[in-house]
DNA sequence: CTGTTAGCGCCTTCAA
DNA sequence: TTGAAGGCGCTAACAG
């Protein structure tokens, strides 16, 4: 396993290492006579170049770090592969590290990242505290974040870039979309307090159902995260005591997915007796069985974005300022909404 | 954004690189003193080591390359999930990156992660000639297949050590759980000519289906891959000239998923009319409305077991012999299938 | 056009 | 206990 070096093929052609290196890296002021019969040498040795060695020098390494909560979940599945896809289409690599929404690991993580000298890091972290751990690192590293960069219940606000849906908007939407289908008595369940994004769509769907006159109805998550245990368990204290609603707008799909099991439970018809729309679109909701009506988080623009903040952060260093893109949300249309 | 170094910390502290070194590295043979003072320094001056360089000269890099077809389907961002926690457990960092099953790409990766000096590589791959590409590179460095090693319709065998699930025993058992219940005209749906993982799979069917005497009914996917569409228009040409069919048994959780969805749409219920079965145990088998029986892959064992002998392999590098590991399958029971 | 030299950040002998 | 010097694989001046 012994590779062969810069100088092993030197030595074979009869030639200085600055020679070999100008024909592997295309560099003028090299016959082509001879640079051919270097590359010839190198194939035949099975010369490769170490990477290492190289970004040692030029002092870029041409990979991003991205740290998500957990790749398992196929909402940061996609994402990241959305991120890899288009990083590696722009001449970067990822190093891809699960944070379990740990504050420590992720500051951990972005230790080591920094470390291996990435050129940027994509931070994806739904996790206000998480946010505020790494904080202190931002300065490190061009790093852009996907999600809210503001704090609940702080007026801390991270110092890097951020791309983010649109969650107050994609709150409304789906509220004026219910409120359309006629529903009036619609209620919001699984907010989590304590987290910038679910703070803010549930204020969109306040706002819109303040603005239609109609009574809001939150339950709340407890948890520490969004699951489809969390949505089967409100779903359950829903439908039991059943309060005459006739549309449940979920924090998030997960939860849907937990309500409509509920629903299940309890005898109840989704769309028939009630509507059921979701937030997030993750790849369950487009399952047959499922066709769960939901807001779509528009992942590949996500990832797009967030990368190309990041490449711009990564050409401007000593830019001192911060962007924020956010994106429009969308509707997406499937089985499980009904006008009243 | 300029990074200290140990000679910033030295000239702040007085002292030669090497004592920095050596403080930093635990070595003996400097005082506490020093030693305190100089950690001191470099907490107030905000040092951090540059992997890159130690790697350089330590020829080791503490990070793995992990090539799969794509993180977006859960099955492999499972997968990726437990190899990168175990791996990290182990003091290894996980570069992963999508193949998209594409062969060139895949060497391409390869070739990639080697300059990059990977300590070793994980390659899952379910296509034959994706192996059959890497084949030439796996010298190059310890190298953990996941999935078949053989190639099909041809006597090749990759040169590195594999983990993978035993799909005879997998075809045989879920067949044999399928006759318990009662069934006797029982259809393998999805076969996938030309990968090794399917042929096994379809051979295990058949011999539980000769050893009791019955007629073997197979649907092939002429598709590249398995997929919901495919398994809709299966599941459409099945029960559309219903041949009286009582159990199908699919290839993989994807076509049973677009089974299940051509069922509803002809009207045949499942469990009702036909019992149902997969093979994977995706995350989406599992949802409350999906309720898949099906045969599990055991993807941390496989996760595990691949990095442990990833590990075996990067301890000693001068052996000149692959092991093969391969884990015998398991039931999960849920909804799908009912007796007969 | 090619070779020599220095150095990227770090570790590791070998002396002192 | 500490310092000086060499080198990991490679690039980038500067000479020749």
């Amino acid at each position: 396993m012994k590779s062969v070096t810069i100088k092993d093929i030197a030595k074979i052609a009869g030639v200085s290492y600055a020679t070999v290196s100008r024909a592997l890296s295309n560099s003028p002021g090299i016959s082509e006579a001879t640079r051919a019969r270097v590359l010839e040498i190198c194939r035949e040795q099975g010369y490769r170049p170490n990477i290492l060695a190289r970004s040692l020098i030029s002092n870029k390494t041409n990979v991003l770090g991205l740290i998500v909560p957990d790749i398992s979940n196929t909402f940061y599945a996609e994402v990241a592969f959305h991120i890899e896809t288009y990083a590696r289409s722009l001449g970067y690599n990822v190093m891809l590290c699960n944070s379990l929404s740990k504050p420590e690991q992720t500051a951990k993580l972005f230790e080591f990242l920094v470390g291996h000298q990435v050129d940027g890091m994509i931070l994806v972290s739904p996790h206000d505290d998480e946010r505020t751990q790494v904080a202190r690192q931002l300065g490190l590293v061009p790093t852009v974040i996907i999600g809210d960069c503001e704090i609940a219940d702080s007026s801390a606000v991270c110092e890097a870039s951020s791309i983010r849906l649109d969650n107050f908007a994609g709150g409304q939407l789906g509220t004026e979309y219910l409120l359309g289908l006629g529903h009036e008595e619609i209620f919001y369940v699984g907010y989590r307090p304590g987290s910038m994004t679910h703070t803010r769509r549930v204020s969109g769907y306040k706002a819109a159902m303040k603005a239609a006159g109609l009574r809001r109805h939150v339950l709340e998550n407890t948890d520490g995260s969004s699951s489809v245990e969390a949505g089967l368990r409100l779903g359950r204290e829903l439908f039991r005591c059943g309060q005459g609603c006739t549309a449940v707008f979920a924090a998030t799909d997960s939860v849907a997915l937990g309500v409509m099991n509920a629903a299940d439970e309890c005898g109840v018809s989704i769309p028939g007796d009630v509507s059921l729309l979701g937030f997030d679109n993750i790849s369950y909701a487009a399952l047959p069985k499922i066709g769960l009506t939901t807001i779509d988080q528009r992942k590949p623009r996500l990832a797009a974005g967030a990368v190309d903040l990041l490449m711009d952060a990564i050409g401007h260093p000593d830019r001192e300022e911060d962007v924020r893109r956010i994106i429009r949300p969308a509707l997406v249309e499937r089985t499980t909404c009904r006008p009243r």
